[in-house]
DNA sequence: TTGAAAGCGTTACCAC
DNA sequence: GTGGTAACGCTTTCAA
């Protein structure tokens, strides 16, 4: 380790400590020969200040943890990579932490806190931290921000999406383009992102003065394989269904599968819509109709407010940032007005 | 940030700091009564030890710089995983750096060590590091351990993939399967891993007495857009060619699109292979047939060495530690031998 | 514009 | 076993 202090500095400047400690704070009040001489004195030691010692008395480390729920996940690089393009203009380190989408690994960012290793925490996709959890969180003073999860109580800032909006829009794009019968693959009830989508659905439904048939709900977990089911039944329960909304990518992928394995052409067939628009969706040949989160954004988003909460200009902030979900006009739907 | 210190724990035990300070620390030389006594009192205060003021006496920060190239690049992910997860076991928090591929963002993990952020740098991807960097990296005493970089001089310890025997195996392979005429598109000429695979391959044909023929070499560079081109020449060029090794699955990728195209059919009309086992393959129809890099071995490999030797228990260690590629046997490889 | 000295929360050494 | 005290490297008053 480093062995230069602020000391030694001084001595070779022939100045005080405090003198150089001024200069490196950039606070004035100093001599602008002086100035001159410790920095050149600086360069030639090749000095670096001690980050614990000043942590210790400025109370800041300028390191925000960043907490996602599983590091092997594609997904979530993108909320990662925008958190991180504003740490970086703002001079911030980055602690990562996973969760593992283990309540039990929740002491690991807490820890963080507790250190004092952090000055802040960046929660991303916050769906899977338990309610205890957050409670818990809302009781500390450390500045946190939560990414990708509706909060009832609003103590803790939040990023989110807006998910009814999304479906309506793309239900909505659905029945401009002649659907009538659209099935709706849902996600799991406990996940509110999932019943959001539900939501959006159902409304478009309403306001286009079609009666919502609860037949053509259907349920998924979200996975590939629950996509697959699904659709295998939709296929086999109807067949004047002319359009499927899944509620999200992996079980459009799932629906793909079953449609290429009965010959079944997207959207000369069947027209289907998706949700997430998954890196994955890259790869294939038909590109889907789908909404986007956008999570470059919402990582951007949720890191400058995080920072600003910690320097605390001004104190003002919101405690909820909505985003609208962008919505990819792809190839899987057919207009079938004309018919 | 937390209020209480080893000093508010004392007093209400009624002992002193060191006495606190040495159960904190499990030193030993402690009443059993008295210790139980400070446990429960850190329990019941909450307590705490602030990091900053640790590190800054004992010049251990526990914690591990992690650099990648590029955070949002997938391929990165089971590197990290890997790393991450003895990192956990052992204790550590990481600090995660994406160095962007620029030599102009080297400074900002030398930052970390200069300031003593971290007791240790594990460098993921070395390749893109330029050499004066690394000349630098050496005159350091932090520990440092790169991985997926060969050094000549060997004074920092990397860990590191076979190339050459990975090529060999695979285009031995081909050889067992009856082909003769192997085309081979080769990476970038600058990069270790491109000229060692090329070495691979030529080795493999030297032993199996084929002579080899530069015109079966072609140029790509690790791009699939580069892997499309090269394909195109290879089957404007020859119409005896029976199978074709990729150095790259990028490059097979832009491969597969030409075959699909033409209406040429793998492995029937002709066989391929490829390198890297790039997560995309997993969605693709076809099972490719090509190397994989331990990727998550390696990076749990370099992170242990790079935590052994911070902690320089016996100070023994490898400078150099390889693995070999993995074999993976998809259905892209047709046995011609019969004909 | 500068310097002296206190203090940040620990650990580590040395007496007792 | 335990406590007093110096030391870690810096920032921040306060006085000059």
């Amino acid at each position: 380790m480093g062995k230069i202090t602020i000391f030694d500095v001084a001595k070779e400047a022939g100045v005080s400590k405090s003198t150089v400690s001024r200069v490196l704070n950039e606070k004035g009040n100093v001599n602008e020969k002086t100035r001159r001489k410790i920095l050149k004195v600086m360069e030639k030691l090749n000095y670096h200040p001690n980050s614990s010692a000043r942590s210790l008395v400025t109370k800041k480390t300028h390191t925000i943890g960043l907490v996602v729920p599983n590091i092997i996940d594609p997904f979530f690089l993108q909320f990662i990579k925008g958190a991180e393009d504003v740490g970086i203009k703002n001079e911030y380190n980055m602690m990562l932490v996973s969760s593992n989408w283990q309540v039990k690994d929740e002491w690991r960012y807490l820890r963080l806190l507790e250190e004092d290793r952090v000055d802040g925490i960046l929660l991303i996709s916050g769906r899977n931290i338990s309610d205890s959890y957050i409670e818990f969180l809302e009781s500390e003073k450390t500045p946190i921000v939560i990414i990708d999860r509706v909060l009832e109580k609003n103590i803790i800032p939040t990023v989110n999406v807006d998910n009814v909006n999304g479906a309506y829009i793309t239900t909505n794009y659905l029945l401009e383009n002649g659907h009538r019968k659209i099935a709706f693959v849902m996600g799991p009830n406990n996940m509110q992102a999932a019943l959001n989508r539900y939501e959006g659905y159902k409304n478009a439904l309403y306001d286009y003065n079609i009666k919502l048939s609860d037949e053509l709900i259907y349920h998924g977990n979200f996975t590939k394989e629950s996509g697959y089911q699904a659709t295998q039944k939709i296929i086999n329960d109807w067949d004047d269904v002319t359009a499927i909304f899944y509620s999200n990518d992996g079980m459009a992928l799932g629906g793909l599968k079953v449609f290429k394995e009965k010959g079944i052409i997207v959207p000369d067939d069947i027209s289907i819509v998706g949700c997430d628009n998954i890196r994955e969706l890259s790869l294939i040949d038909l590109p889907l109709t789908t909404l986007s989160q956008p999570r470059y954004k919402m990582g951007y988003t949720g890191m400058e407010l995080l920072i600003k909460i910690i320097e605390n200009n001004d104190n003002i902030y919101p405690e909820k940032i909505v985003f609208n979900m962008e919505f990819i006009n792809g190839q899987s739907v057919k207009n079938i007005s004309a018919r």
